[in-house]
DNA sequence: GATGAATGAGGATTCATTCAT
DNA sequence: CATGAATGAATCCTCATTCAT
């Protein structure tokens, strides 16, 4: 290797593309461990798999990252970045019906996030959080807490204008919520909950729970004034 | 707590511990190895834990089961008998509305399986299905399909008598099983996917969750004719 | 024990056939870990397995042997018994010529030894020898020395008698032992040493190893009085 | 002795250790799985024994052999190439009588084969061929097949030649064959079947042998003609 | 920086041996 | 006496991690 340094000294321009590949290097291991990691699980991926995968060795792994936990919570961190701060700010500026709102926010999501690799960081979280508590608690911090705050923005406009009815938030959010984490596992999880994974059109998933989280599953609009609260002992 | 119990038995009644608990053996082995695999994933759970919380010896375990991955299949198979068939019966003669069998559906399977151990086989198998397709897909013809068929079966007599609106029942079902499924991996991932575990009441959360499906979050009864089937594209 | 003893006292008949088998099942089981060790080695070989051929419990085995060692010290001790004692009774009256003598002695070896399942032993000496030097060292003195002696003396005979030339018998008796214990190692060994087992006539064998051992395989007598002994340098 | 050395080669040049060794890895590996496998038995032969008397650890031997299984394969193919196949060579241009091609046959396979440490696979294979059907069977095509058909060629030629009488050549070889696998076995046997191991001249033992099968132990050239053939039923 | 050979702690599995019944 | 459930030391094998090149 020192013999290529040398070589290199004279090409400055080869010496570049070295350096952007160092660079890369880092991303190719966290993409690869993304995978694999959501794939098998963190206990049963080895790190040699993963560095095979990003096309380099073993070894070459431990100089990016520590140790194995240590990737682990790379790949946790390198996947939750701030899509949500975009996200809010585009909701600031939000002009249509909070119904029209709340399915972009769910059509948005998914072609941002859910659609993506970065996806499976949902089902690695469900996976793992036992395993690693203070990722779980940096998650929940990072991702869980946002992204239940711009849903609760969401209904919360809704009420505010009238279009929703008066509902407890804490609960409301996870009408929204639930529909799309298990899109998100069934995805993740080889379709272990669906009757059979590629028969689901996801667009017309997401388009459906909309119109069930808007306007129920009921033909006739009962008792909306004092509400469906009282439904049920 | 049944770790505390289980070292308590040793203590009195030590004469006719062989007799006693032969035949009883596979059971706290599985009952142990649910609750491990559940907590940490298969991969990571040892075997020697499982026998230890099940108060016997490694050795032990391998008597009644060939190897680590033929315990996880018992454990699988053990947790899935036939609860729905006891429902499907019940289900035939329902008298009330079809609002009420929902409420009374999610609440007796909340009752009945959400709120015992053999819910852990969910989170389960969405961790490993990925490392055990046998077993997927053992689990979705066993337990997915039914459930699946189950529901449908509530909706679709809704549909009949005019209770509920029409809706494609492919994608309908999930309304239902979504909330429930994601109440169920919530309680097992330490609450990653809640603000704070503790702080969600789960009969509530149900009746909520209940209560969306049913009349939506909207405050007025919109074009349910033509069908809110056209809300964004 | 004590409690069947007992039980005993009162039912004298019944004891002695328990007597009787009490007394068959250590044969049994020496019988059977003697094929099991001569078939498949002596760690190979699992004491339950030996327990399961001689049709009793793995337990059982360790009340007539102290350990896994023990019953093979057993199984060996057991198989060498004083054949050669008898033997050398009847050579000492053997009449005819030493050549028939010879004859008498590899062909009744055969019959009595060879042909037997004792003749494991030998297979199982070469075996195990290195693991159990004290059995060797008690074997080479109950079995070969005085088996060594054997043919000595038959060999020293006809050196008397004028029917053999003379040899260094120290050399010489192998002469008679080699082709005997290979053809034992052979019938042990799944025929390794032979093009195929079963298409062997082991009394054919022995006849033309005889004839060999007493005439040679050439064609005309060479220099018998000075000896062969220079024959190569 | 090769321990001894080994344990030196770390103090005096432990620069280039590694690549030096790199490619000696398996060889040494080989070399001590072919002594413990000799001395011991395969399955009373432990991995890391191995490893240890090859100067590296346990995990080392499994970068080179997928299981201890794979290891004795590799031992019992290494050590079986083909000797045999220069002698055939050898032999077609043998000048002298069939007697003394006898004795060089039998001198030099000593020299080159039972004198060497690779003599140790006959004992292995004697030992192990009922563990190892694939292996014996790979054995039997590639060593005991040649073997024979080389000590074949050497009595037709004398029988061609009138050197030796006439005899039936399935049976003959072994005359020749039992002799050095006698010697073979006693050697890896701690001499079991000897007196005392070291009293043993080897090579005297092969110039006693070979006279016997060229001339027998008989003092007069008795019914050559007729053939000994009918010496005793 | 990059490699991959080497390591050895750790985990699954076996099996001789014990012992309560 | 006989059983076979239970044990745990011993062994094979894996894999995260190190480090000389």
């Amino acid at each position: 290797m020192p013999l290529i340094k040398r070589f290199c000294d004279k090409l400055p321009a080869d010496a570049h593309k070295r350096e952007r590949r160092k660079g890369a290097r880092p991303g190719e291991l966290l993409d690869a461990a993304l995978d694999l990691f959501v794939e098998k699980g963190f206990a049963a991926t080895r790190v040699e798999e993963v560095a095979a995968r990003a096309g380099v060795s073993k070894g070459t792994l431990f100089l990016y990252f520590q140790s194995k936990e240590e990737l682990f919570k790379a790949v946790v961190c390198e996947n939750i970045s701030g899509h949500l701060k975009g996200w809010n700010d585009e909701f600031e500026s939000f002009e249509g019906s909070s119904a029209d709102m709340l399915g972009y926010c769910m059509n948005s999501w998914w072609d941002r996030l859910g659609a993506t690799r970065a996806s499976g960081i949902n089902k690695l979280m469900v996976s793992e959080a036992k395993n690693f508590p203070a990722i779980a608690a940096f998650y929940q911090q990072e991702v869980i807490r946002p992204g239940h705050a711009l849903i609760r923005r969401v209904l919360q406009r809704g009420m505010d204008r009238g279009e929703f009815r008066k509902m407890d938030l804490d609960y409301a959010v996870y009408s929204v919520i639930a529909p799309m984490t298990f899109l998100i596992l069934a995805k993740h999880s080889m379709g272990v909950c669906m009757p059979d994974d590629l028969g689901l059109d996801q667009k017309k998933y997401i388009r459906t729970q909309l119109n069930t989280i808007l306007y129920g599953l009921s033909s006739s609009p009962v008792n909306l004034g004092q509400g469906p609260e009282k439904v049920r002992a």
